[in-house]
DNA sequence: GCATTTTTCGACTAAGAGTCGAAAAACAGG
DNA sequence: CCTGTTTTTCGACTCTTAGTCGAAAAATGC
């Protein structure tokens, strides 16, 4: 009872490292059985089936994500960049994990998608309650805070997780922001200097 | 050479069914030439693999919801109007596709991802000219209209896509919509009824 | 009518997910 | 330390699917 544990964290781990490496879809059961150095069997013990086994890498990671987001928004940061720091934390690339671009390529969709939507759903409210803090400060000034939120991630997500956003996409999601959030122009040029 | 052409398209057109129906991972290449009446060697006489045969179906889409926005386009309605139209003329799901939500059930990530990276691709172009109208009749004022455009294609697709969207969504789409484009308040107001 | 090219066939391979019954280990309680 | 019980492990096996290949059949051109 005490050795499954082990056992299962193990598992995970691997698959975790897997996955980064070459993505869910190529990981197969075999080459984790291997890696571990287990039977088939042993593996369908301790899960029901490879995408659940997904689910709960997912978790990990979202884990570690909204725990770094959590961290940002205690800090002593202004408002803005306690936001773009927030979302910026967000991106499961980034040296922690090695990965090389395995979650972007296509193959990786599912996972990739999973990832977000959780992450979203996870670090919306965080969000919500830095944004607040905001209005409270007189930077911001807007109703319906969470789908403000949500917008602004989704953007951000499609603009920024490929590397491929020009200087232009850059303006746009700064403007974009600002007026989202009713912020005084050039509240959120600061942007600029993070991503170059 | 001819008798080729045929039977290419025949097996293209069940695929699409299928995979509408069914989703892509979900159908399998056995079902599509058994539905067909050929042999397997036949379908790869056809197509490389099953991905590149998907490539091929979602450019039959493409190409179809393209058309749809180009009359819109060209349609007289207000500026404003046309660009939700196009918007709206984006999503595959719709009457004419016999799909029951199979496009975002998860399993069908990669697909749908597909579908929509094209579509925005093709369709950008038509949006940016109905907004250089717009701005040309003084009701828009913006620059970098091909980001903003895709933008709030990004936006619309995520919160659109599933049914799931509220009052509020709506709400803050329009606001975003406006300021994104630099229209009047109350320009893109009546999106409102064309949900519900 | 015959040679060439296009199209079709289906048995076969390879790979991967998931099953299952039974063996081995770990863990009681006496 | 023995013995029954539960947990963990094993690996051969099944099933499904994508993709291959060589050869037959059909169409085409001369």
């Amino acid at each position: 009872m005490k050795k499954g544990e082990r056992r299962k964290k193990e598992l995970l781990e691997i698959a975790y490292r897997l996955f980064l490496q070459k993505g869910y879809e190529e990981t197969s059961v075999d080459a984790i059985i291997e890696e571990a150095g287990i039977a088939k069997g042993t593996y369908y013990y301790y899960f029901e089936t490879k995408e659940q086994m997904l689910e709960e890498v997912i978790g990990m990671m979202i884990e570690a994500e909204t725990e770094a987001a959590r961290q940002v928004l205690q800090s002593p940061l202004p408002v803005p960049q306690k936001i773009i720091g927030i979302i910026a934390s967000l991106r499961p690339s980034r040296e922690e994990a090695p990965i090389e671009g395995a979650l972007m390529r296509p193959e990786n969709v599912l996972m990739h998608r999973k990832i977000l939507q959780k992450l979203s759903d996870a670090v919306t409210p965080l969000l919500a309650r830095a944004v607040e803090e905001g209005i409270a400060q007189g930077i911001f000034a807007c109703d319906n805070i969470a789908e403000r939120v949500r917008m602004l991630l989704v953007v951000s997500n499609e603009t920024f997780d490929q590397g491929r956003f020009t200087e232009r996409d850059v303006a746009v999601f700064i403007d974009m922001a600002e007026k989202l959030f009713g912020a005084k122009p050039g509240t959120m040029d600061f942007i600029r200097e993070l991503i170059r």
